[in-house]
RNA sequence: GCUGCUGUAGCUCAGUGGUGGAGCACGUCCUUGGUAAGGACGAGGUCAUGGGUUCAAAUCCCAUCAGCAGCUCCA
C-alpha cells in the first residue's frame, strides 16, 4: 500500500503502482476529466506514473498555468512530428513553451513559407485525429546518444552529451521520437485549439557564433474560445503599433535618406513631446532639480577618463576630426555632468545635487533591432545625475522612486514590477568598487523599496560592473511590459574622475553618484505611450486637443474667432472650415482621434453656442463657450 | 550583425519579360449641408538605388539602402 497526500492535506492509501490517472479518477469527476499530469513530490510526471512509495500528490487540471504548458509543450511535438512527416531529414532543436504559446527550431533546407505552415497545422491535425498516445521511455545516456547519432540528429546528441544524470527520457508517438523530460498529455485528441503563428531565423542555442535555424512559432489553448480570444488580443496589439498610428495621426517619420533609427518629429509629434517635456520639467523643478544643457560631442579623451572608449566602444560612433582632435558623438550624458560638477570645490553643505538633462545620445545599434521609436540610434535621454553623500542616498532613492511613480501614474500607468540588481556572489572581480560600498548601496536600495512597500524581485548577479540599480517594468493598457524608469548607484564615474565633496571633517571623501530616468528616453517613451492609448490620448496630451467644424461658410468667421478664443487660453485649436458636409468632416476628426470635435451651425453661432462631440461620448448637445472651456480646463487640470 | 520575407502614386495595395493600375488622400469646379465618406474633372511614378542577364527588365539574377518577423543586444 502507498499512502497518497493531496494538497487539502488528506491522504489515502491506494494499491502500489497505482498510477497518478487512476488517483485522480478517485478524487472527484471534474479532477478525473481535466487531469493532463500530476506533481509528485514537487516533481512534474506523466498521468501513467506509477507511485511505488509514499507521496504527496497535486493533479494538475486544464484550466490550469500548468497544464496550459504542458498542453503547449505536447502540441510543439506535435508540430516536431508533423514537420518531420512532410519534410524527411529534418534535424531537430529545442522546442519549448513560452509565454502565450510554444516553438519548435528546425535545421532544414527547405526554407518553411507561410503556406507551409497551413499544411504543418493540417498534419498536426491529423496527428490529433489519430489520436497516438505519448509514451515515456527511459533510457542510459550512452544508448540515448547512439540513438539519436544513428537517427541522424546532431543537435539532440548535443543537448543528450550536456545532460548530467546517466538516465535520460524520451517521448514517443508513433513513429516520431523526441528527447524529453515530460511531462506530456496522454494522447495527442486532447488538442483542440492550436494555431501556428510565424516563422523566423533563431540561433542554435542563442549563440550568434552557431547556425541559424528556422524556428516555428504557434500557440494552443484548451478552448476554441480561448485561442480566438488570444488571437484577438494579437489582433489589437497589431492596431495599436505605434509606427501605424504614428503615421496615421502624423506624428514622426523615418527615412532611408536620412538614416535608419532617427526619428523625424513632426509638428504634431513634436507637440505631444514638449507637453511632456513641459511636465517632466516643471516636476522637477518642484522636487529640488535643476537642469544642464550639454554638448552633443566631446574630445575622443572624456571617453578614455570615463571608460566609455574601453568598455563600450561598439555602441559608439566612430571618431570626428575637427581640427586634427577627434571628437566622439555621446552615448550617454554622465560625463557631462560630472565636468560640471568639478567646476568648483563641492561642500558636503551643497550635497545633494540633483541635475536633470533632457540629453540626446547616439548609439550605434545592430540593424537588426531597430523598431520604430522603441529602439533607435539618437535619443533624447530623461536623464538625471544626484551627486549626493552615503547618507543621503537612501533618501534620495526614496525621493526617486516616488518621482518615477508619480511621472508613472499620470501617463496612467498604474502596475508594475521592479527588479532590485545586486551583484552576484563569488565573481567580485567582476564589480568595481569596495565591498562595504557595494553593501551599503545594495542596502539603501533595499531599504528604500522596503519603506515605500514596494514588492521587487532581487536578480542576483544582474548588476552592472559598476553599480546596483532598481529597474521598473510597466505594464500598458492591454498587459504589455516595457523598460520604464531606472535607478542606477554609479561608483565607476567618481572614481575615475575623483569627483569628491568636502566633508563637515574637512577632508575629502568621493561623492556617490545615482544615474536615473524616470521615463527612459522621450522616443521610446512616445512610442510606448501611443500603444499604451492606441492614439487616443487624454486631453491633456493630445496634440490637437480640439478642431471646430464648420457646418457652412456662414460659421467661418465665427469658427477663427472661436479658434482664437481657445488658443488664447493655451488649448491646442484646429479649424476645418473647407466645403466638405458635416459628416464627412466628424469622419476626419474621429478618424483622427481628436478628443473634442466643436460643430458650429447659424444656431451656435446666433447664441454664442458650441455643439460638443467628445471622443468619448459623442454627440453631446450645445454648450455656452464659456462652460465648454471650463469643462475642458477641468479636464486638462486632472489629467484624464 | 544573422535568417527569412518585402520595397510599385502622399497612404493602403493590385499587376505582368513587350509603352504602369485601383481606392483613399491631394488640386480645381459644382454643391452650403446638422453628427463617421455629396458629385464632376484633374494632377501624381527613373516601379528603392546601382550593376548584370536579355532584342527587350518595374518583372529574372547579384549587390547596396530601407522596412517587416524573429535571434542576439538595449533607453
Amino acid at each position: 500500500m502507498v499512502k497518497v497526500t493531496l494538497p487539502d492535506g488528506t491522504k489515502k492509501d491506494f494499491e502500489d503502482n497505482i498510477t497518478i490517472g487512476e488517483v485522480a479518477s478517485n478524487i472527484n469527476s471534474k479532477i478525473k476529466e481535466g487531469a493532463l499530469a500530476g506533481r509528485a513530490d514537487g516533481v512534474l510526471v506523466d498521468l501513467n506514473y506509477p507511485i511505488k512509495d509514499d507521496i504527496s500528490l497535486s493533479v494538475i487540471t486544464e484550466g490550469t498555468q500548468e497544464g496550459l504548458e504542458i498542453l503547449r509543450h505536447s502540441t510543439a511535438h506535435i508540430m516536431a512530428q508533423a514537420v518531420c512527416r512532410l519534410f524527411p531529414g529534418v534535424k531537430l532543436g529545442i522546442g519549448p513553451t513560452i509565454d502565450n504559446g510554444f516553438y519548435y527550431d528546425f535545421d532544414c533546407s527547405h526554407h518553411f513559407t507561410t503556406e507551409d505552415l497551413k499544411k504543418i497545422e493540417d498534419e498536426m491535425s491529423e496527428i490529433i485525429k489519430e489520436n497516438l498516445c505519448f509514451e515515456r521511455t527511459e533510457v542510459s545516456r550512452d544508448y540515448a546518444v547512439k540513438e539519436m547519432e544513428k537517427s541522424g540528429q546532431p543537435y539532440k546528441v548535443e543537448l543528450i552529451k550536456d545532460i548530467e544524470d546517466d538516465t535520460v527520457s524520451f517521448y514517443r508517438q508513433d513513429e516520431f521520437v523526441d528527447l524529453c523530460r515530460g511531462p506530456h498529455i496522454q494522447k495527442t485528441s486532447k488538442v483542440k485549439a492550436f494555431k501556428l503563428l510565424s516563422v523566423a531565423g533563431a540561433y542554435w542555442r542563442g549563440k550568434e557564433t552557431n547556425p541559424m535555424l528556422q524556428r516555428i512559432y504557434g500557440t494552443a489553448f484548451f478552448t476554441n474560445e480561448e485561442l480566438k480570444l488570444y488571437l484577438k488580443m494579437l489582433e489589437e496589439a497589431e492596431k495599436r503599433d505605434h509606427r501605424k498610428i504614428g503615421k496615421d495621426l502624423d506624428l514622426f517619420s523615418f527615412h532611408e535618406d536620412g538614416g535608419a533609427g532617427l526619428t523625424f518629429w513632426h509638428p504634431k509629434g513634436a507637440r505631444m513631446r514638449s507637453i511632456i517635456e513641459d511636465f517632466w520639467r516643471q516636476e522637477h523643478f518642484k522636487r529640488g532639480y535643476d537642469i544642464l544643457y550639454s554638448p552633443h560631442i566631446a574630445k575622443i579623451n572624456l571617453w578614455k577618463t570615463s571608460g566609455h572608449w574601453d568598455f563600450y566602444r561598439e555602441s559608439m560612433y566612430s571618431p570626428i576630426d575637427v581640427d586634427g582632435h577627434e571628437y566622439i558623438l555621446k552615448p550617454m550624458n554622465c560625463p557631462f555632468a560630472v565636468l560640471m560638477y568639478k567646476t568648483k570645490l563641492r561642500s558636503y553643505r551643497d550635497l545633494p545635487l540633483r541635475w536633470g538633462e533632457l540629453g540626446t545620445v547616439y548609439r550605434y545599434e545592430r540593424s537588426g533591432v531597430l523598431h520604430g521609436l522603441l529602439r533607435v540610434r539618437g535619443f533624447t535621454q530623461d536623464d538625471a545625475h544626484i551627486f549626493c553623500t552615503p547618507d543621503q542616498l537612501e533618501k534620495e532613492i526614496l525621493n526617486v522612486i516616488e518621482l518615477a511613480q508619480f511621472m508613472l501614474s499620470s501617463f496612467g500607468f498604474n502596475e508594475y514590477e521592479i527588479e532590485l540588481s545586486v551583484r552576484g556572489k563569488g565573481e567580485k572581480e567582476k564589480y568595481i568598487g569596495k565591498d562595504d560600498v557595494w553593501d551599503h548601496a545594495e542596502n539603501s536600495l533595499k531599504i528604500a523599496l522596503d519603506k515605500l512597500g514596494l514588492k521587487y524581485v532581487r536578480m542576483e548577479g544582474e548588476a552592472k560592473f559598476y553599480g546596483p540599480a532598481i529597474d521598473i517594468k510597466v505594464k500598458d493598457a492591454i498587459g504589455r511590459g516595457w523598460q520604464g524608469p531606472t535607478i542606477q548607484v554609479d561608483f565607476n564615474l567618481p572614481e575615475r574622475f575623483d569627483v569628491n565633496y568636502v566633508g563637515s571633517d574637512g577632508y575629502h571623501h568621493r561623492v556617490v553618484m545615482i544615474h536615473r530616468t524616470v521615463m527612459g528616453a522621450m522616443e521610446r517613451f512616445v512610442g510606448c505611450l501611443i500603444e499604451h492609448y492606441a492614439g487616443d490620448f487624454p486631453l491633456w496630451i493630445a496634440p490637437i486637443q480640439i478642431r471646430i467644424l464648420s457646418i457652412t461658410d456662414a460659421q467661418i468667421e465665427y469658427a477663427k474667432k472661436l479658434q482664437t478664443q481657445l488658443l488664447l487660453k493655451n488649448f491646442r485649436v484646429e479649424c476645418d472650415t473647407g466645403s466638405n458636409k458635416i459628416g464627412y468632416k466628424i469622419r476626419e476628426g474621429t478618424l483622427q482621434k481628436i478628443p473634442y470635435l466643436l460643430i458650429v451651425g447659424n444656431k451656435e453661432m446666433q447664441e454664442g453656442l458650441v455643439a460638443v462631440r467628445s471622443r468619448k461620448n459623442g454627440d453631446e448637445g450645445v454648450l455656452p463657450v464659456q462652460d465648454f472651456i471650463s469643462r475642458v480646463e477641468e479636464e486638462v487640470r486632472e489629467k484624464k
